[in-house]
RNA sequence: GCCGACGUAGCUCAGCUGGUAGAGCAACUGAUUUGUAAUCAGUAGGUCACCGGUUCGAUCCCGGUCGUCGGCUCCA
């Protein structure tokens, strides 16, 4: 066990969890001879241990190593804490061939360490433990995976075995049961289940193709932003994909950014790049004329969509991409302006994603990093709004030291989703860079040029990953108000056929997104097909409706709800459709 | 990019130690006019990701490329 990886306040779960590392350890030892042990931290789901393994571990090893581990658990052998001194210790790891422990000891400060042994294992550690083997009763061991020594890439990659552990069986199954739910909602399965997007496999990997219902989705997430952000004082913008790199070296992203960004292109013997950013173009914006403090705060808002190289290991579905479309805005603004601007960018945000259901945030203020430009007062003061804003909206915070971007501190605002997972959309980033590298200005009071502060900050963050998070969070089943086909029509019929698209059409004329399905089908064969796509409403039909002019509702959520006119209906759907619920 | 696994019909997946492929669903055709989660019958559909090698013969073995998945690193 990895010494720092120790803290003071070590809860009884992570205790159980930190010795079943230990466990683990020792029986991939007993299995495989001559393995190096690194590090075994408890984690939040669980635990892991990353060794250095004389040959590549598979799937069927874990089941060998959970049937060693469970033997090790039965022998209920006690955990003994031992205080030696680096001397002793460097020695006995020595003798074991425990190199990566080696070089832990070196940079363990003091003249002593701890170890803890059951059996005969023996592992470099701080603890605490549990009392004995036997006190782990439910475990799992769930994935092997590579991981570099200490995290980086220049060094060797070793073995890491993910598992889990709870005091119970039954927590385990409930958690067992809940990685299952997630799979099943894995927006990747439903995308293609439900048809909303796919990917260029060979052609773009990384792109994404938004299919029509996929579309539909986004089409009513984009109204409702543009809508949101006219309210909000935003004035909506559009500019280009790409621009001459020297727009690129003015901003710095070419000295800052490079290894983010697809290569230039040469165009008559200049080099253009596609953009990574939206932000040099709303400063040229802003500064295609002269402003006055009159009219500040400026907000230039665009969903834009950028480009940017991510290696290939990193893509995962429409959470991570190498084109995406991002709710940007720019706001321009005088430094008295700074904290009631962050407000209003806060509690519109936190509107903005209620709407959708995430009601639960967690709020990070990211403080100035170790490299950084700007000035001393000028940090000080936009991290005062920040945290003043965070205050004046009463909003609990988290501070993150030294993980601003360099060019000025931020808030980061994630979300929880159904089943608890955290997820992170929205920042509000200050910049201090860009309104220097592109010289702007307003002119004050006294007629003197005064430089704005910059705002750069989205909603959701980009409209790929925001798409992927709502997909896992409503399962696919959008809310009607998001659904891409809102009710579909069940003839039960063909004499019904021309009724229907009567009232299709009447539907469709309103701005709802009804379809029907004419197929000569059995009405519970339409059903069910309706309910897998995950469609809020359908709507039944036959002689009995038609001939009184009515409809026959069946929920999504709440099955058969019985027949009402068709006048009763609209109202209804109309009415589910604006509460957004 | 790195470590590992994987890539078979539109989808989900079979295919033992090498003898040129199969199921269910979907699609298509016909019959069925049906009342709240699957009507029946038939038809068609695959250079087994791609390139090369070994072999009399490769979906299967070997090498490479591309992609996907689980992680690492990085991040919206």
């Amino acid at each position: 066990m990895f010494e720092e990886d120790q803290t003071e306040n070590y809860s009884p779960l992570e205790r159980l969890r930190h010795s079943s590392a230990h466990v683990m350890a020792d029986a991939v030892q007993t299995l495989f001879p001559g393995t190096k042990l690194a590090i075994g931290p408890a984690i939040e789901t669980g635990f892991y241990y990353d060794m250095d393994v004389p040959r590549t571990l598979t799937q069927e090893d874990l089941e060998k190593i959970e049937a060693v581990m469970q033997q090790i658990v039965d022998r209920n052998e006690p955990f003994v804490r031992e205080e030696v001194s680096k001397a002793d210790a460097v020695e006995l790891f020595k003798k074991r061939g425990e190199d990566y422990k080696l070089e832990i000891i070196a940079a363990i400060p003091g003249d002593t360490v701890t170890l803890f042994k059951h059996g005969n294992f023996v592992d470099l550690c701080r603890g605490p433990h549990v009392e004995a083997t036997g006190k782990i009763a439910a475990f799992k061991l769930l994935s092997v995976a590579g991981a570099y020594w200490r995290g980086d890439e220049k060094n060797k990659m070793l073995q890491r075995i993910y598992g889990t552990a709870f005091p119970e069986k039954q927590q385990l199954e409930a958690y067992l049961t809940q990685l299952r739910e997630a799979e099943a909602r894995d927006h990747r399965k439903l995308g293609k289940e439900l048809d909303l997007f796919s990917m260029m496999e060979d052609e773009g990997p990384g792109l994404i193709l938004w299919h029509p219902k996929g579309a539909r989705v986004r089409g009513t997430i984009e109204d409702f932003w543009r809508a949101e952000h006219r309210r909000e004082g935003y004035e909506l913008v559009y500019t280009p994909h790409m621009a001459k790199l020297d727009l690129w070296k003015t901003s710095g992203h070419v000295d800052f950014y490079k290894e983010n960004m697809f290569s230039p292109m040469e165009v008559e013997g200049q080099d253009y790049e596609i953009k990574p950013m939206n932000c040099p173009f709303h400063i040229r914006i802003y500064n295609s004329r002269m402003h006055s403090y009159r009219e500040l705060p400026v907000r230039l808002g665009e969903l834009g969509t950028v480009y940017r190289f991510e290696r290939s290991g990193v893509l995962h579905g429409l959470l991570r991409v190498r084109g995406f479309t991002q709710d940007d805005a720019h706001i321009f603004c005088r430094p008295d302006q700074l904290q009631l601007e962050v407000e209003q960018v806060l509690k519109m945000t936190m509107r903005f994603l209620g709407t959708f259901g995430f009601k639960e945030f967690e709020l990070f203020l990211s403080t100035r990093p170790e490299k950084s430009v700007g000035s001393d007062e000028n940090w000080e003061l936009a991290t005062k709004a920040l945290r003043g804003a965070l205050e004046a909206q009463g909003l609990a915070f988290k501070v993150d030291p030294g993980e601003g971007v360099f060019y000025g501190p931020k808030i980061d605002l994630k979300i929880k989703d159904t089943i608890g997972r955290m997820w992170q959309c929205s920042t509000v980033q200050v910049d201090f860079n860009n309104p220097e590298r592109f010289n702007i200005h307003y002119v004050a009071e006294d007629g003197s040029r005064q430089r704005p502060i910059m705002v750069h900050r989205a909603l959701m963050g980009s409209l790929e990953r925001f798409f992927g998070i709502l997909i896992e969070h409503f399962a696919g089943a959008f809310p009607i108000w998001l659904a891409p086909v809102q009710a579909i029509f069940l003839p039960i019929t063909d004499q019904q056929n021309d009724y229907v698209a009567g009232l299709v059409t009447a539907l469709k004329e309103k701005g709802i997104r009804a379809e029907a399905d004419y197929r000569k089908e059995k009405i519970g064969h339409k059903i069910r097909e309706a309910q897998l796509a995950k469609i809020p409403h359908m709507v039944v039909v036959g002689g009995k409706e038609q001939a009184a002019g009515q409809v026959s509702l069946r929920s999504r959520r709440e099955g058969d709800k019985g027949v009402m006119s068709f006048d009763d209906y609209l109202k209804y759907l109309q009415a589910e459709i604006e509460t957004r619920m």
